[in-house]
DNA sequence: GATCCGTGGAG
DNA sequence: TCTCCAAGGAT
């Protein structure tokens, strides 16, 4: 037994889980991929989108997947730029990538059926240990130690006494999260899923509303009295880095209908594009009828960032190779188009 | 282990 | 306006 459950005195423990569990029961958001009829497939595409992203944003674009594509083959017999397209505005467009290439591979492995296993599901690209554990307890009801953003703050302010989890994933937060599973296989799943939503909707990062929380007396910060935060995060830089521009060419790429498939961004002394990106000087030079004039603008835009702000070589290679890692193709006339 | 990887809503 | 941050993963 690991240390970290001597802190926290069972009976404790055992009226979490019987009040969160209690909780989840009744304040559960109803989300598709909870319903009965999700499938295995259904659930792990959700967790992919839900990876940094908020459930408002994904369940749009969740529908529209599960329209069109309700099995892994069917996505895997898609072009992967087919997915980074619709992907649409999600963010980290390498997760669509990533997602299509998790389903090539359980169409080739595994028979086409998602596997249950957290070990089988490790060896899928775009899964760690996180979304493993989750498609394995909510999919498959088998009951893996289930560990995000939420459970870990709740885990922090509940039985430790901290505002926010450590900055990065500890083996103690781990060890503390496998302590607290209910011995009970199919309490453990729904506990998963009740820390998780109480994290999300009661224990949230900024001003949490305790006052509606059903482990308020339990819980170690509030006895502490709400201290403040042992460290400070430190924020992702955005505004004028060359991951700003990538976002915008995509965002371009994104919205132009397949059958128009590319556009001219060529120097305009003629060059193709990787010599262009690799050079000193370059403009854009737009192909009008090739896209719509708004995309047109905000492609300019992208390409006048990215002369202002690559002035040296390495950071311009550092953004091409970006763009190629995300599923940007280059023809050898300099066009630009997504993969397929 | 530190960094990087998109996007947009909330405060 | 500006900062924070949201069901992480890969390198």
């Amino acid at each position: 037994m690991h240390k970290g459950k001597e802190f926290v005195d069972t009976s404790s423990i055992a009226q979490a889980h019987q009040r969160i569990n209690g909780w989840f029961s009744e304040a559960a958001r109803d989300l598709p991929w909870r319903r009965p009829d999700a499938t295995p497939w259904g659930i792990m595409v959700s967790e992919f989108m839900l990876q940094q992203t908020p459930v408002v944003r994904v369940l749009p674009v969740w529908h529209e997947w599960m329209r069109r594509w309700p099995t892994p083959a069917l996505l895997a017999a898609e072009p992967s730029g087919e997915a980074v397209r619709a992907w649409g505005r999600l963010g980290y467009p390498r997760r669509a990538l990533r997602l299509h290439a998790a389903a090539v591979t359980i169409v080739e492995e595994y028979d086409g059926a998602v596997p249950g296993s957290p070990e089988a599901l490790l060896s899928l690209p775009g899964v760690g240990g996180y979304t493993a554990a989750a498609i394995s307890s909510f999919a498959f009801r088998i009951p893996a130690v289930v560990v995000d953003t939420n459970i870990r703050r709740v885990h922090a302010r509940l039985f430790t006494g901290n505002a926010l989890p450590e900055p990065a994933l500890t083996a103690a937060e781990n060890a503390l999260a496998a302590d607290l599973m209910p011995a009970d296989p199919e309490q453990a799943n729904i506990w998963n899923a009740a820390v998780m939503e109480l994290g999300a909707l009661i224990c949230t990062a900024r001003s949490p509303q305790c006052m509606d929380c059903p482990v308020q007396d339990l819980c170690s910060w509030v006895a502490a009295g709400k201290p403040e935060p042992h460290y400070t995060p430190k924020g992702q830089a955005w505004h004028g880095t060359d991951r700003q521009v990538r976002g915008a060419i995509m965002g371009v790429l994104r919205e132009a209908p397949v059958s128009v498939p590319r556009m001219d961004l060529v120097h305009s002394n003629g060059q193709a594009v990787p010599e262009v990106l690799l050079g000193e000087h370059f403009e854009p030079a737009l192909a009008p009828e090739s896209i719509g004039e708004l995309a047109e603008r905000r492609v300019v835009e992208a390409w006048k960032k990215l002369s202002a702000l690559t002035a040296d070589k390495k950071q311009r290679e550092s953004c091409l190779e970006g763009l190629l890692r995300d599923g940007l193709a280059f023809e050898a006339d300099g066009r630009i188009s997504l993969h397929g």
